[in-house]
DNA sequence: AGATCGGCCTGGACGC
DNA sequence: TGCGTCCAGGCCGATC
């Protein structure tokens, strides 16, 4: 389950392997999500930086205007050189052909998404278009976090996982969030002074994530092909049973907005 | 227009 | 052993 620390680890590995390349050809499965890809062909790829979940590369191409190659792992989507170590597999969905290498876009179910869009353009990307601010950038501000969560009645994780009050929090960090504000998933009204332990539980959690490289708790892998190093560190995420570092009461799994949930029945609040 | 819910997709865990 | 069922969940689109 990539999320932001995932896809930020994702994009250092396939920035200086990927930046100044030239793309060759490239060749999509049709029973994917790809949408455009083709017209990556022969373009040059002037930077990569990530947008919450998702990677943005910015293409350039004689007589053409700019474009950008919009990529999203989805549950299990994951990039791998051809490198020495390459055999062939059959969950290759993607793969880009460089003046230099070789780039697979593997992805087990299918819910990875690539498209080229005109650079800018995310109207074809609700999500993208919707998505709230950076949680490690300057945007990111207690008061509008609060303000952005009032704007809806929703669940306060059902909302995180929205992306709109901010971008990249996936359900791993969602839930190591919430708990660590003490707040309860389902929480439809939250206060300034909470929503404020949020802001920092949130910008804590990702932090953290991101110096250990992500959380693989199944598939997640980097271009390299090693797994992250934050699993045992989750204190919610999947820890259900296990107690609660704080009270000592056994977390409990629930069900919010249809998404697996753990949190401290006693000391997370509504 | 916002909220809700089912569908997509596959492998793995589990029960009988 | 083998089969069936359920679960994981980011995002999208249909529907309310």
């Amino acid at each position: 389950m990539p999320e932001l620390p995932e896809v930020e680890s994702v994009a250092r590995q396939l920035r200086p392997r990927l930046v100044n390349r030239r793309i060759t050809s490239v060749w999509t499965d049709p029973q994917s999500r790809f949408v455009d890809v083709q017209a990556a062909t022969g373009a040059r790829v002037a930077g990569l930086r990530r947008r919450g979940k998702y990677l943005l590369a910015g293409l350039t191409a004689a007589e053409a205007p700019r474009r950008e190659l919009v990529m999203h792992l989805g549950m299990t989507g994951a990039f791998r050189f051809r490198d020495g170590d390459w055999t062939p597999d059959a969950y290759v969905r993607a793969t880009l052909t460089l003046d230099d290498g070789v780039l697979d876009f593997r992805d087990v179910r299918r819910f990875g998404r690539l498209t080229v869009v005109p650079a800018g353009d995310y109207s074809t990307i609700a999500t993208l278009a919707q998505m709230g601010p950076e949680p490690l950038g300057p945007d990111f501000r207690p008061t509008d976090f609060h303000a952005a969560l009032r704007r809806s009645r929703m669940p306060v994780k059902a909302q995180l996982l929205s992306q709109r009050p901010v971008a990249g929090v996936g359900n791993i960090y969602a839930d190591e969030a919430l708990w660590l504000s003490g707040i309860h998933p389902r929480a439809r009204r939250v206060g300034p002074q909470r929503a404020a332990r949020l802001w920092g539980a949130i910008r804590q959690v990702l932090q953290a994530a991101i110096e250990r490289e992500g959380t693989t708790f199944r598939d997640y892998q980097m271009v390299n092909g090693q797994s992250g190093r934050n699993a045992t560190f989750l204190i919610a995420y999947g820890q259900q049973g296990r107690p609660c570092p704080r009270c000592s009461t056994a977390l409990r799994k629930t069900d919010v907005g249809g998404r697996g949930t753990t949190y401290c029945p006693r000391c997370q609040r509504a």
